[in-house]
This record gives C-alpha cells, structure tokens and sequence, in this order.
DNA sequence: ATGCCGCCTGGAGTGCACTCCAGCGCAAGC
DNA sequence: GCTTGCGCTGGAGTGCACTCCAGGCGGCAT
C-alpha cells in the first residue's frame, strides 16, 4: 500500500503543508496516519479524498459545507443519498455561479469593446488633441 | 438631473449601504455629492460606475486592482489603452476561471453519477443489507 | 560530528472585504 | 411635540481561510 510524504502530497495536491494540517486540525481530514517518527504519512485514499476538497473548495464550497459532506461520507453507505442531494445542490449553485461570470464577462467585453470604439474616434480626430 | 438617495443606490446596485460608505472612505468611488443636511445623493454617472464595479467585483478583481481602474479613469482619456488593458487581462483570467469552474463542475457531476450508480448497485442487492 | 532538510507542535497573526456600533442630526407624519 | 425612519461619523469588530512562527526532533550527506 503505496503513502505519500507530506511534500509529496503538497505536489499532488497544490495544498500548502499548513493547509493540509490546518485540514486535519478542523476535521476536514481523518486523522492522517504517521511513522515511528512521528511524521505523517498519506495513503491513497487521503490524497484521493483531497482531490474531491480540492474540486469542492475551488467551486466555492464553504468548509463548513465541505465538512458535513466529509461527516455524511464517515457515516457510511446508508448517506449516499443526503451526499447526492448535497452535490446537487452544490452543482447547481455552480452552474448558477458559471451563468453569472459569462453574463459579467459579456458585459466586461462590451465595455473593452466601448473602449476601442471611443479610442478609435479620438485617433480619427487628432485635430481635437487636448 | 436625476439623484439617487442612498436607500435607492442601495435597491439598484445589490451594495450595501455599509459598503457604498466603505467604498467611498477607500477611493473606489469618487466624493459622493451632498444635499444640505449632509446626505449623500448619488449621480447617474456614480450609479453606473457602481454596476462596473460590481460587474469587476462579481467576476473576482480585487479592490486593490478596481482602485487602480478607477485612477485610470479619472486620468481622463489618455489612459484608455491602459483600460483596455487592464480589462482586457481581467477577461483572461475570467476565461479560465470559467474553464475551471466547467471543469471541476464535470468532476462532481461525474461523483454524483457514481453515487447514484452505487446505489443503485446497493438497492439490486437487498439480501446484503445489513 | 555537524549541518541541513523535512517535518513536528500549539498558538498567534494575516489579509481581505466588509459589517457593526454608539451616538448623533434632520424631517415628516400622527 | 414626539416618535420613526433615514442617514451621518469614526472607529472597532467580524468571518473566512489560511499562513506564519518559535522551538524542537530525527535522519542523512559531507
């Protein structure tokens, strides 16, 4: 059963290492395995695990959110459905997320487009220059 | 020419009356205009700079960066082309926050999918039920 | 043996973007 | 004439998600 380092797991995953023990201090983390040092060691089921906070995080997921989905998920099978109902939820909230930035980015892009139009009058008039 | 109370700003612009004080006190908006009482009355012109502000706000540009913007604007015209370049920036990163955003959608889309297949694999086999 | 590296701990500090508060003023309605 | 509502100020406080720090440990390359 292969584990990862610490510094392993901050390449994999693009989490600091304060992040990750930060994780495990709020129980976003099970309790991560260590050697005789002391010292932690990941399995792939932690790294795997991290993938999804990673996915869930950067779609906006409040932690306290993310922690309940870890609880649901250390309760066992019988939450699959409250865990379906919860992505769900959150998938839409992306989607609505997604919706948004396309709207505000078209409007960003007409202002760009305004802008090159007002520049473009101001270079066929150079007679006008300040 | 129309004024806005701060309550109306409030209604169309989403901000909140704690926040339009604060970006005011910060520079993001220029001096707001008084009545006699001392009461702020908002331009037209202060009403549509706050929906670019929220447009720039909403699709993740910091304050740091709005404030920035908004210098270029009061520089007056000879800053455009460094308007459209900062705008122009801002829509990059949009871009691929939403291309990130659509990406890690689809990872939870395909998890939901997993959980409901994992169910249904669960409820096809009912006499191992624990 | 002596650095240095990677990692450890508990706890304090940071940065961002607000948000709240106490105490006040003015104006309109009952 | 007094309450109610809207707004004012400066300054303090909040919530989130980290991030940093001092001081220490164990292994290994020179």
């Amino acid at each position: 059963m292969a584990v990862y380092t610490p510094g392993q797991v901050v390449e994999e995953t693009g989490f600091s290492l304060d992040t990750l023990r930060y994780y495990e201090r709020i129980g976003l983390l099970e309790p991560v395995g260590r050697n005789a040092a002391g010292q932690r060691r990941f399995t792939e089921e932690d790294v795997s695990w991290l993938g999804m906070v990673r996915c869930l995080r950067d779609t906006g997921m409040p932690i306290s959110e993310m922690l309940r989905f870890a609880q649901l998920v250390r309760q066992g099978e019988h939450t699959i459905g409250d865990r379906i109902a919860l992505l769900e939820e959150h998938d839409r909230k992306v989607e609505a997320q997604i919706a948004d930035l396309c709207q505000k980015q078209g409007a960003i892009q007409r202002k760009i487009q305004y802008y090159k139009d007002v520049r473009t009058m101001r270079d066929m008039l150079p007679e006008q220059a300040s």
